[in-house]
DNA sequence: CATATTTGTCTATTTATCTAGACAACCATA
DNA sequence: TATGGTTGTCTAGATAAATAGACAAATATG
C-alpha cells in the first residue's frame, strides 16, 4: 500500500492514524480487535514504530485501547447527533444523548457591529451590539464554542442573564422573546484555531464544524446572529426538513 | 506569540499556514498585502523560513501570490455556496455561481445492500442495490465526490442513464420519478481519505464535509441514499429553513 | 507448561523539519 | 539614482520524525 504521502508537513504517524480511523475502524464492532501492529505496518508500508505512534495517539483520544499480549481494541463511542432546524437550541434534541448539558459564559463585550453582523441583524453599520463568547458541554465534554451577537439596544441584559442561566432560550424569554426560530444556517468545516483547540480540548489538526445562523422572533425580526464551532469528531449535524415543515 | 504546538505530528509551517488563513487573511481585502515575512515570523515565534514554507503552501493552493520586492498578496476567491434543503440537487442553486457544472460517473456496481443502506432505503437486508460513484465539478473545479445507492429492482438502468446525462435528477425523471425531495441530511466533517485527496485534488490534511441524505419520491418512498464528500475549502453548505417550509 | 502471538522498551541510524545568518534580486519612492 | 523594504536563494547546524533490529513482558492456547 502506498497511499501515504511524505514531506507534506503531516507526520506519517498522523496520516496512519487517520487512515486507521477511516479504513480499519469502520469494519469493526465495538471491543473488536484490530489487526496486529506488524500487520498494519505492512498494510500501510511503514515501520511498526510509526504504527505504534498512530495507535498511541488514537489511544490518547479514547478511541482505542492497547493491551499487552492481547492486542488493540476498539472502544465503544458515538458521535453526538446535533439537530439543526427551525428550532435549533443547544439543550433540546440532546436530552436522550447526554445526561447533563451546560452553557458557560466565557466573555462578553459591547462593540460597534462589524459589517457582517450588522447585515445579519438588520442594524445600521456600527450600531452597538453585545458579543457573547460561550462554551457548551454535554456530560462534561466540551461540544461547541460559540460567538453570538445581539442588538445592544434591545437586549442590554443578555450577558448577565446568560451567565446566570446558561441558556440563550431562557435569557431571551426573560427579555420578552417568547419564541424564536432559525432563519438560515450555513455550515463550513475548517481546521480548529489554536483558541478552539484549547476551548474544545482538541489536538492540533483537529476539525471543527462551523455554523453561522440567524435567529428571528415571531415577528420576523432578527434576534441574534451566532457562529458556533463544533468538535467534528464528537458531533454530527442533523438537518431534518420534515420537522421544518411542521412548526409546533 | 506562542500559540503553536510542537511535536504534534503537524509540521510547524503547516500550523503557521492554518493560522495565517484564520487570523491574518480575514482582516484583509482582496489583493491587499500581507504583513512582511519577517513580521509574521516574529508574530508566530518561528523562523522566517518556516513562514516562507507556509506561504509557499498557501500560494500553491491559489490563495496567495508572492511578488519579489513588493510583498505577498491575497487572491480574490470565494467559497461556493451549496444549498441543502428539500430540493437538494447539484445543478440548481449553483447557476449564478458557476458557468459550467458537470457530473461524471466514476464507477457503478450491483451488490447486496450493506445494513445502513438497506435501512435508509427501507429494503430487506441484503436486497440488491446499485452503487454509483460520481464526481461533480463546477467550472472544471472538483466540488464533490459522491456515492449513491438505488434499489436495483426499481432503477436497474440508473448507471447507464447517469453516464449519459450526468444528472441524477434527469436520470430519475426518465425512470418515472417526476419529483423527489430530501428527507434528512446529516453533516459531518473529517480529514479527506487518500481516495478523496485524489478525486478532489486536495493536499494532505485537507478537510471534507460529508453529507448523508435520503431522497424520497412524492409517495414518500425512498428513492436513493447518498453520501457526498465536499472539498471544505471550496464549499459551504447553506441550510435555508424558510425554503423548506414552502415546497413549490 | 511449552509455544506462538501480541504489545512494550531500548539502541542506533537515516531522513525530514526547523533555526540561524548572510546576501542577492527586485520594487517603490524620495 | 540612492535608499529602505521586500521576497528569493544559499549554507550550516540543531531538533524531530521515521526506519531498522533486537529482545522483554504479557496473554492465549494446545
Amino acid at each position: 500500500m502506498k497511499t501515504l504521502q511524505r514531506r507534506t508537513g503531516i507526520a506519517l504517524w498522523r496520516q496512519v492514524a487517520d487512515e486507521i480511523r477511516q479504513t480499519v475502524l469502520p469494519g469493526l464492532a465495538a471491543n473488536e480487535r484490530l489487526p496486529a501492529e506488524a500487520e498494519l505496518a505492512i498494510r500501510f508500508g511503514v515501520n511498526r514504530h510509526t504504527v505504534r505512534s498512530a495507535i498511541a495517539a488514537l489511544e490518547k483520544e479514547g478511541i482505542l485501547r492497547a493491551e499487552q499480549g492481547r492486542g488493540t481494541f476498539l472502544n465503544d463511542r458515538k458521535r453526538l447527533r446535533y439537530p439543526i432546524g427551525r428550532r435549533t437550541r443547544f439543550s433540546s434534541g440532546l436530552e436522550d444523548q447526554a445526561q447533563t448539558r451546560s452553557g458557560k459564559l466565557l466573555s462578553s463585550a459591547t462593540m460597534p457591529a462589524p459589517p457582517h453582523v450588522a447585515t445579519a441583524l438588520s442594524l445600521p453599520a456600527g450600531a452597538p451590539v453585545i458579543q457573547l463568547s460561550t462554551l457548551s458541554t454535554a456530560d462534561a465534554v466540551p461540544i461547541s464554542a460559540a460567538t453570538s451577537w445581539f442588538d445592544a439596544g434591545r437586549f442590554s441584559q443578555i450577558a448577565e442573564l446568560y451567565a446566570e442561566t446558561g441558556s440563550i432560550t431562557v435569557s431571551l424569554a426573560r427579555l420578552g422573546v417568547d419564541d424564536y426560530t432559525r432563519k438560515t444556517t450555513a455550515v463550513e468545516a475548517r481546521h480548529a484555531s489554536s483558541e478552539d483547540l484549547d476551548l474544545l480540548a482538541l489536538s492540533p489538526g483537529a476539525i471543527v464544524l462551523l455554523t453561522r445562523g440567524i435567529d428571528i422572533d415571531s415577528d420576523g425580526r432578527p434576534v441574534l446572529y451566532g457562529e458556533s464551532r463544533f468538535a467534528a469528531d464528537r458531533v454530527e449535524l442533523l438537518i431534518d426538513n420534515r420537522a421544518a415543515e411542521n412548526p409546533a
